[in-house]
DNA sequence: GTCTATAGCCGGATAGAC
DNA sequence: GTCTATCCGGCTATAGAC
């Protein structure tokens, strides 16, 4: 598995989660044509998304984001309700993109260190491929009001456990030395969030997404697989 | 070495940084009297960087900043000039916290994998005591202007480097074996950038720093000494 | 559905009293 | 040195025309 292999057969792509968006909210869209909605909420989302990375969503008011999107003030506000509703839809929808790809890749494997490869893998094209997403849920998860953030806590926590979960298995089995696996499963978090946090970086430096993965999960291989 | 016995061998402190601020904006800070500045630039900058891992810079009114400092609007402009000047006093200075220190821990150090490990657990100490300003120079790099950023970027590759040479030299030497030390520089980077932005995770768990350090030094030890 | 115009408010910044 | 009072620009959000 590579990365364009992964991506060619994703059925992941913003007219989904649009889409996905529109239906979820019908309620506060007032666009009725689902066509017209879609589109206008690709365009919406995209330039937030990209205001998100080149600077952040408090410092986007809503005329840049009028202007960037060409849409108006007016046609915004049939889109959203407020600035901060536009936040959590966001926010909501970016946790949702994903889970069950992950676990449904990892069910039918037996062994735990190939389980925790394609964890790796998978959550690393993930990212590469849905990376303003990860960034935003990352980024802009503290204007959350708390109920949201603790929404969000979540996730994060239990994207962690799946790790969690793959270790100790390999720990009980003696495919793994004995290591702590929530720490372990901790810092394998962050070097996954390391690659859509600095994109630029790794970008500037010619590094792929293949090359990160197979660097990742060999060095893993070395820290933690029994001798 | 533990955190205990470093931070009492530290002379770092929020009083001498914010007597270094004070001398270093001799021209933009109004208040003559050195005592009284420090007080109030030591009270300002606590508040600042409380709201920041609260919520955010950006989210912080000055008026906010006014009330929670008990400082009046007016007495906050006697500091600074602008919001943005604060922002950019803060970052500096965040960015000049510690430099020396790491290199100089490791200065007297032959071995590699000894010059490695004490590179991982002062820096980790180091963001353990002076985790607000840590927070604040990842966090709230963005709203930076253009040249701004350009520095703060030169120092996320700067301390890159040190890891970077410490495993090019390890590998030369056969020390460590053959890895990809700017990845590996990177990942670990990562790792510790991880105890500071999520310290609210490591402290519900009960984790210390000097367990995270052990684990984590632990854990590269295993993935690259040579065997 | 989308636009323009505008209400109403809030935040950064300053003037001048004490 | 620090305060209060105030200016003014930009922001979110809405009203009403087309």
């Amino acid at each position: 598995m590579n990365y364009n292999t992964f991506k060619q057969g994703s059925t992941l792509s913003m007219e989904r989660i649009c889409r996905a968006i529109y239906q979820q909210h019908g309620d506060t869209i007032k666009v009725k044509k689902e066509a017209v909605a879609v589109r206008n909420l690709i365009t919406i989302l995209n330039t937030v998304l990209d205001f998100s990375i080149r600077t952040s969503f408090d410092a986007m008011s809503l005329r840049d984001l009028s202007k960037a999107s060409g849409l108006s003030m007016g046609a915004l506000y049939s889109y959203f309700s407020s600035k901060n509703e536009l936040l959590d839809m966001i926010q909501t929808q970016g946790r949702e993109i994903g889970v069950g790809i992950i676990e449904a890749a990892i069910a039918n494997d037996a062994d735990p260190a190939s389980k925790l490869r394609t964890a790796v893998r998978y959550h690393l094209y993930l990212s590469e491929m849905m990376q303003k997403w990860f960034y935003f849920s990352y980024m802009e998860s503290k204007n959350l009001n708390r109920t949201a953030q603790k929404k969000s806590i979540q996730a994060e926590l239990y994207t962690e456990q799946i790790f969690i979960d793959i270790l100790e298995e390999g720990a009980a089995c003696g495919r793994f030395r004995l290591i702590h696996a929530t720490l372990t499963a901790s810092i394998i978090k962050a070097m996954l969030q390391d690659w859509y946090l600095k994109r630029w970086k790794y970008k500037r430096r010619n590094i792929t997404v293949d090359q990160y993965a197979d660097f990742v999960i060999d060095f893993i291989d070395a820290a933690i697989l029994a001798v």
